[in-house]
DNA sequence: AATATATGGTCTATATACGGATCAATTTTA
DNA sequence: TAAAATTGATCCGTATATAGACCATATATT
């Protein structure tokens, strides 16, 4: 990506990560579960396990939510089938909505 | 990194993935933001924007967790002072629990 | 106590996710 | 209808996230 990324992240999201790792180091540690552990089975490096339960915004959301769903962390407060009909309720909405939704695309500014 | 990196990802964590992109999506289709908008608005490309919608867990998760929090997708289902809140509990929570809780590491196995 | 294990940090090499540009197809607006 | 805008998709160059090895410290076990 040409010119160096230095992305900025609002409190809300910083938080959101944050929250999320330590509630996976929490979780892990409940289960007694090594960060080596963890990270083979969830198939990633125990580097990698440090900086996601560091609550490290630059990680792999798919890393992030399988190390999650290992430790028992609920995404969206939903067990599997529930987040399962979600996606397919969300996806057929989708599909159901009006080819178009967009009117007036008025400037908006946000600041977190 | 060495030797190719091919993860693998558990159906419930593809799962919660896709279902975070499609929300996003709705979310923003419902504010009439273009995809160029958002990611404006996100400071990443639109490229990226679209590779989150689609569900694609090779993302930063900050990257998604931003988008989300500005089209109005919630996570945790939670507010930000609630989400707030609960990192501070959880850290003071990590910061009394006792310097040791491992036992037993008894191998497991997981296929999800 | 000594020994073993777990954690956290640093360093290097490389696979790759990213930004940015471009184009075709679709959709919206006039 | 035509024109404008949006979307989806490629391709390319590069910054960087990752794996893996290493080491020092902390914690646990005996």
């Amino acid at each position: 990506m040409p010119k160096s990324v230095t992305r900025t992240y609002s409190r809300y999201s910083r938080d959101a990560v944050s929250l999320l790792g330590a509630l996976i180091r929490e979780a892990r540690k409940e289960r007694r579960i090594t960060t080596q552990e963890l990270a083979d089975r969830a198939g990633i490096s125990r580097g990698l396990l440090q900086r996601i339960e560091k609550g490290n915004p630059k990680c792999e959301i798919g890393a992030v939510f399988e190390v999650a769903t290992i430790v028992g962390v609920k995404l969206f407060d939903a067990d599997e089938s529930t987040l399962t009909n979600s996606l397919r309720q969300t996806r057929g909405k989708l599909a159901l909505l009006p080819k178009s939704v967009r009117k007036k695309p008025k400037a908006v500014h946000d600041d977190f």
